[in-house]
DNA sequence: CCGGTGAGTGCACGGTCGTGCACCCGGGGC
DNA sequence: GCCCCGGGTGCACGACCGTGCACTCACCGG
């Protein structure tokens, strides 16, 4: 139960923090089975080492561990729209360039990813909400990224919604795909040209946008 | 247990597929609650008003029962490609009729879409294996029905199976989108009303597509 | 009419679940 | 140096879980 690894002091802080990552991470890795919906409390206890009801000093019940999880993992998640904003926004090759940073991310935090592609359809409702709230908060900052863009000049802000909507789903699929493809590299090789021909779709069409309507 | 609702003789055969019926049916509610994955035989046992044992009879297992729901679930959105399928593939309002029949069966069959959305990547593994098979398989129609288009006349197979898989992704979603929304009319107005914009970029990037490249 | 078949029953088992409660004991403020 | 605070323990409970087994009894084919 406790392993100071060396003389260290650790503080009585530092060890309930060390507890609550423990459980944290016993949890991303037992769900990744099924659900968070099907995890018990007691099967995180067990793996973590500590006894069942030990778990109420760090959290009410399962599903306040998962809102917990989903904060932890937008954390990741805004880190990588962090790389991809910057760099210039040079229309050329931003498409390549997202896209790589997005397969690279989905790689290094696979579970985090994982878990919001599973709970966000089927997680408990407060779980749910928490990670479309998030969705919805990428979206935006996706919108005024594009509306810097000097393309976009002419462009209402409910169109900027809307195509910030169709990208922000495009690539939660392509996350999708990329982690539920078999491991050959050949397989995750289409999912990234068929992600990048959309992307491109997708660019030329709202180019063309406004000239209509 | 047995309703004959009136002198009804009513088969042997005939008995076993109602309970089976009403089996699929407590499956569908029941799980509608959370996920396949947190459903217990018993529960759809009770539900249904027979002994638990007695399930073993109609499905070996609720992961068994899920793929038999997909199965189920794919009746009613094949169904409603045919309805989009049907009418001529005239250009002008083909968007605005696909969208509209698109809401009308996920609201009819709410709770077909529901599991589906929410199985897709959280069910049992042969259940998302199922899903996943079966949206393939609407890839593939769509495709075959773009390509006699003549506008599609000079893209290559990959072409279309890219522009529809991005097409498929982007309904997915607008139906998760729609059930997930308040049930106030103008939230989904609203949703509608971006799909259809979505749909409408697309396509404009898709008939200017093949002309780079 | 008679015998077999198979859907549904009843019971029992070992296991896991969430949670309440009294308790222990070591770090840290006084 | 003492005391208290709080993370962690141990036990017990009632409920629910999947499943095995022997059983009933109404149906249908012979």
């Amino acid at each position: 139960m406790h392993r100071p690894t060396a003389g260290r002091p650790e503080s009585r802080g530092e060890r309930k923090e060390r507890t609550r990552r423990a459980i944290l991470d016993a949890a991303l890795e037992l769900s990744g089975e099924t659900s968070l919906v099907a995890l018990s409390l007691r099967q995180v206890a067990k793996e973590v080492g500590i006894v069942p009801t030990a778990f109420y000093r760090h959290f009410d019940s399962i599903e306040a561990l998962g809102v917990a999880l989903v904060d932890e993992s937008f954390v990741s998640l805004r880190a990588m729209l962090r790389d991809i904003r910057r760099g210039d926004p040079a229309f050329s090759d931003v498409v390549d360039r997202s896209i790589t940073i997005l397969v690279e991310h989905v790689h290094r935090q696979r579970s985090h990813f994982l878990f919001i592609a599973r709970e966000r359809a089927a997680g408990p409702p407060a779980v749910r909400d928490a990670i479309h709230h998030e969705i919805e908060l990428c979206e935006r900052e996706l919108a005024t990224d594009l509306a810097r863009l000097p393309a976009t000049d002419p462009w209402s802000a409910e169109d900027l919604r809307i195509l910030s909507n169709l990208i922000v789903m495009a690539m939660v699929a392509t996350a999708e795909a990329i982690m539920t493809a078999p491991p050959r590299p050949d397989a995750e090789k289409a999912i990234i040209e068929t992600a990048r021909a959309q992307l491109r779709m997708v660019l030329i069409g709202a180019l063309n946008w406004q000239s209509r309507t």
